[in-house]
DNA sequence: TCTGGGGTCCTAGGACCC
DNA sequence: TCTGGGGTCCTAGGACCC
């Protein structure tokens, strides 16, 4: 807790749907939501359109589909989001070397250890100008957050949402967070919402009343404690930079429950290999490997097994996750797998018995591949598992290029067609076509950036920043026309394997 | 209406050791 | 032969966050 609001929170508003709708011109102004394609999706990002229907985040796709029929459904495109992050963050590094990412659209600054403020007057200074810049590299806005500390900087954040500034006075903390509901602080969710309502508790100042005693008694140790000492106003969480990941996993959510047992040993195995190249990309090693099961009754159960020493083997894993399988009853279906890896180390220091194992196991298959494959999650050596074969399948948003009409975007595809969108993030609303869905002349494509690239590298220096503040006005302006809302983005129909 | 995917942290019991 | 207390590790589950 610091006298002075130096701790920033920036929160971009709606990120997966904004950046979508600053690529796609014809969607700006409309109801966007991005999620999980397919029956059984969620929604990630709904636009603030969008929400006025009643769509939200986690809302079954199904749901929202109901209730705002006519938005674009668009399935998530994470290398752009993740571009636009990186662009963000550079932009925060710039004002402490205390940058505390806490997902791709989020993050905390200490602006005092980066020394561009130790007031209320400069912090809101910096903050202005982070929002100014922001909107200049990357055509989005972000709400920014400034208090004493990182609970209240979130606070504030969230009440400047969209697009604004809150800071909130050290010394104001208490009278301000009183009467707000419990389920504003954070660690307060559905569970401890209701438990605290139950018990009489609405407000924070009912909890700061309660007393610490009695919300470790209601809640436990740790929970009782740290909610006290928030709904106080007290938060001593320091800013850090770069925390090292604990976990790695994958897990895949089936269009249908999967009744084979065979096929959910093959599903463990691809499941395996995809989290261990993650681990590999991260350049770490694993000692505990986790299996997930989710039943079609929705009920979720976990094995683990710790190993001797981490290992990043592909055919460790596989083996472990097999072994977990082998203890789990799924009679009656399976809805979701999962396959992660914990006790990360920083080095590969191989378990010496599973490297000779592999070996041998990579030896026998060299010398043997003709043969039909093993028992996978058995010991034996696991043969790999085909990826399913590769259809033509168009995702609604997904970016593509047409060799006579350029760049544009899935708008939709069913019965043997694909109608796409030829527009750029820096044209006007594009026009619509519809193709079969193997016409050669089109192709996928990589996002645009949805910024045209200044004469200068990122970034604005000081001197360029009025300018580029004035190209966003001008793109936003010429945005504004044509509707789009026939057969909007819909994505009926998607096939599914 | 039917519930994603990637994480973090906490609790609690049992094993094991001193 | 019986009893104890504390610390650490492992496992399973649950709440929460974005």
């Amino acid at each position: 807790m610091r006298s002075a609001p130096t701790i920033l929170h920036l929160d971009m508003d709606a990120f997966y749907a904004a950046a979508e709708q600053a690529a796609k011109p014809s969607l700006r102004g409309k109801p966007v939501v991005v999620g999980g394609i397919g029956t059984r999706g969620v929604v990630a990002t709904a636009s603030y359109e969008a929400r006025r229907f009643g769509v939200h985040s986690a809302m079954p796709v199904a749901q929202a589909r109901r209730l705002c029929p006519n938005a674009a459904y668009l399935m998530p495109r994470f290398a752009l989001y993740r571009s636009v992050s990186e662009q963000v963050m550079e932009l925060l590094g710039r004002l402490s070397p205390l940058v505390e990412p806490l997902s791709l659209d989020e993050a905390f600054v200490d602006l005092e250890a980066g020394g561009v403020a130790d007031d209320s007057v400069s912090a809101r200074r910096a903050g202005e100008l982070l929002r100014v810049d922001i909107r200049a590299v990357t055509g989005l806005t972000g709400s920014v957050g400034l208090a004493g500390s990182k609970m209240l900087a979130k606070i504030a954040s969230e009440q400047a949402k969209p697009d604004g500034l809150v800071l909130i006075e050290p010394g104001t903390e208490r009278e301000l967070l009183g009467p707000m509901p419990v389920r504003i602080l954070p660690g307060v969710g559905p569970a401890t919402g209701e438990h605290l309502r139950r018990a009489g508790m609405t407000t924070v100042a009912d909890l700061a009343e309660a007393g610490e005693d009695e919300l470790v008694r209601l809640l436990g140790k740790a929970h009782g404690v740290s909610l006290y000492q928030m709904a106080l106003g007290h938060d001593d969480r320091p800013v850090v930079a770069e925390r090292d990941a604990k976990s790695v996993s994958v897990e895949d959510t089936f269009e249908v429950d999967l009744h084979d047992r065979v096929r959910v040993r093959n599903e463990v195995v691809r499941l395996s290999d995809r989290c261990v190249q993650r681990l590999r990309a991260a350049g770490r090693s694993g000692r505990t490997v986790v299996l997930k099961v989710r039943r079609y009754d929705f009920s979720t159960l976990t094995r683990s097994e710790t190993l001797r020493g981490p290992t990043d083997d592909p055919a460790v894993v596989r083996e472990a996750a097999g072994r977990l399988l082998e203890s789990v009853d799924t009679t009656g279906g399976v809805r979701l797998l999962g396959v992660g890896v914990t006790g990360l180390a920083d080095f590969t220091q191989e378990d010496l018995f599973a490297q000779v194992a592999s070996e041998l196991a990579e030896a026998a298959e060299e010398a043997e591949d003709s043969e039909a494959g093993g028992a996978a999650g058995g010991v034996e050596p696991v043969t790999p598992v085909p990826e399913p074969p590769p259809e033509r399948r168009w995702l609604a948003g997904q970016d593509v290029r047409h060799a006579e009409y350029g760049a544009g975007w899935v708008q939709g595809s069913g019965v043997g067609r694909v109608t796409v969108r030829f527009e750029e993030p820096t044209s006007p609303p594009g026009r619509v076509r519809t193709f079969k869905v193997d016409d050669p002349d089109l192709v996928p494509s990589d996002p645009l950036p949805l910024v045209r690239a200044a004469g200068d590298q990122a970034g604005s220096s000081p001197a360029s920043r009025p300018k580029s503040r004035s190209e966003v006005a001008d793109s936003e302006e010429a945005a504004s026309e044509e509707a789009a809302s026939e057969e909007a983005a819909s994505g009926e129909a998607i096939s599914s394997p």
